[in-house]
DNA sequence: ACTACTATGTATAACCC
DNA sequence: TGGGTTATACATAGTAG
């Protein structure tokens, strides 16, 4: 046979899943070459795959990685002085923003975890719930819910 | 004409190079999207146009943690190559850091109206809702959800 | 800048080792 | 598990409106 439209789910065999991700994988870092020296612009893929391990895949040019390598190292590493004028009001700069930075992501994070758990209410993401528990449990929560609402029903009606 | 071959290096042509970055930057979005739901992994690209604007962008879930531990492993030459120029050096990485707020930014505004729609859908905002039009609407919505909620009961047990 | 088109280059699903 | 082939699906360079 020869090669098939697909459609756009997650592919349920795992074997050609894993294929199917190793192919697509390096024609996206090609891509991403393609277009950093193409255009002349700077840009970076990180893919983490299926499971276990935690690092995946690093597109881009090494310049990049050194700029956010630098971002995680203590701002106290900045012992040559150059143009000291400047470079201490560029540094102030970067730890305002680094610490504007990290209230935006702990703020993400916490509506992401609410996201969640209100998908999981409203059944968008029934697709995880495997064992009957689960599900009894959520069957619980929504009946909850139910009765709240069909009592604000009443009240308005 | 029709499509040629291109030679893989800097497009001279300024006007050229802007629409073949948007045509690409865009190709490879809708393939890192691909990747993501097919093969069921995390991933993120980002990239970062010529200097005068800022848009980037931000395909996926970012884990922008994951991103920085990640560049801990940056080989030491090359870092002491970058030190060279400080200036430049803290000037990028200001302007990443900008992007990278402007994006945490955005992507709070887009949980938060998730959030929000689904605190409708569970009840939780029920508080804010007056007419009955509402209601009822809500009401539409939820029993869907229960739908699909005793489906997936009556499937497993 | 933005669609839309189209001819052509490129990526890749299914097979085969 | 990994690499190679092939036919097809998809991306996109060039162009026009």
């Amino acid at each position: 046979m020869t090669r098939r439209k697909i459609k756009q789910e997650l592919i349920s065999n795992e074997s050609k899943r894993k294929v199917t991700f190793k192919k697509r994988k390096d024609g996206l870092l090609k891509k991403i070459d393609e277009l950093t020296t193409l255009c002349g612009v700077m840009g970076c893929a990180i893919i983490y795959g299926t499971f276990n391990n935690r690092p995946e895949i690093w597109p881009s040019p090494p310049e990049l990685t050194l700029v956010l390598d630098r971002f995680k190292e203590s701002p106290e590493e900045e012992k040559d002085k150059y143009t000291v004028d400047q470079k201490t009001f560029l540094g102030r700069r970067i730890s305002m923003l680094s610490n504007a930075l990290e209230r935006e992501i702990k703020k993400n994070r916490g509506l992401e975890v609410d996201l969640i758990l209100n998908e999981y209410l409203t059944g968008k993401s029934m697709e995880d719930l495997t064992c009957s528990e689960d599900v009894k449990e959520l069957d619980l929560l929504l009946e909850e819910k139910i009765k709240l609402i069909t009592d604000k029903i009443v009240a308005i009606v």
